[in-house]
DNA sequence: CGAGTAAGTTGGATTTTCCAACTGACTTGT
DNA sequence: ACAAGTCAGTTGGAAAATCCAACTTACTCG
């Protein structure tokens, strides 16, 4: 019942879980990165895809490229058109769709049928977390809390 | 003046991903369970600890007991309490915030102080998504479309 | 010309979330 | 004993987000 430190107010934990999904955690915003990693980058066939709203769309991906995760390019002049790609801050979301679609193939067992993901080596998802550091797979509970860290914690990689 | 048959209209993609945000992609589930793998069980320090209102808190931990991926265990007759488990499934969820975090400290560099995550090992969050197959990393684009899988697809881990 | 495609935009209905206060059944402190 | 605190919710009303179908603009194709 003793907290060392008790603070005036308990505030919401800031941690890197809850600044991801601040961008990633808006709904279609995931699904619309998975259309763009299977290589659909136009805006009919994502919100077709995905089924969100048109208008719920275009500002999911006005935030996804304001935070650098997508780009729009310019594929006709008259009248302007856009598709939208993956920056490499975007490519490098895969691992959470895989780690999603994995546990969802584990876990929703019902009738319903989906499409499966595999890996490009041809067998079924079955992706194995490990630890870059100590090459340890990733147990349930393997994970940490760490110390605070702001902007200058490690090398900032550069989009682009 | 358009009424013609516009019947064949593409459904969403049905795939796992989907699925698994069917369930883990509701406002706060995450964060809730982000809560419940770090060892806090009780209702009122998961709403401080995530910010959620009660209210839709109350709802989202019903939907993922109703899920499986949570359980209440009591810990008081009198009044009835109870706290919040993970169950098998839930804890299998650690490789998605996983991945989460990672992504989030590699490409969220703003000034904000957020606490980061660690291996249990004692390093920085750094994890490796590799094939259980073949062995090869994961990298953007080895995400593959698979066929179509429903309930008998392989053998179902059974919860508790 | 009329139909079709593409990427949005619009207005209004519906749903979800937020917020602060309240409840009931206890427990603890004085 | 009595007041205050804890805990896990519940309540009602306001605010925000989403949904939906239709509309718009600017082309291209037959």
């Amino acid at each position: 019942m003793n907290r060392p430190t008790d603070k005036a107010v308990d505030a919401p934990r800031a941690c890197f879980i809850a600044a991801g999904l601040d961008v990633l955690g808006e709904r279609w915003a995931l699904l619309a990165l998975r259309e763009m990693s299977l290589g659909v980058h136009r805006f009919d066939q994502i919100a077709r895809n995905t089924g969100a709203s048109r208008d719920i769309l275009v500002g999911r991906l006005r935030t996804l490229e304001s935070q650098g995760v997508i780009e729009r390019v310019q594929y006709s002049e008259r009248p302007p058109r856009y598709e939208y790609h993956l920056t490499t801050s975007g490519a490098e979301v895969a691992p959470i769709l895989i780690s999603l679609a994995a546990w969802s193939s584990t876990w929703m067992r019902d009738e319903t049928p989906r499409a499966s993901y595999r890996h490009s080596c041809g067998a079924d998802l079955k992706p194995v977390v490990s630890c870059a550091e100590c090459g340890e797979e990733f147990t349930p509970g393997s994970l940490m809390l760490g110390p605070l860290v702001s902007a200058a914690g490690t090398d900032p990689p550069s989009d682009q």
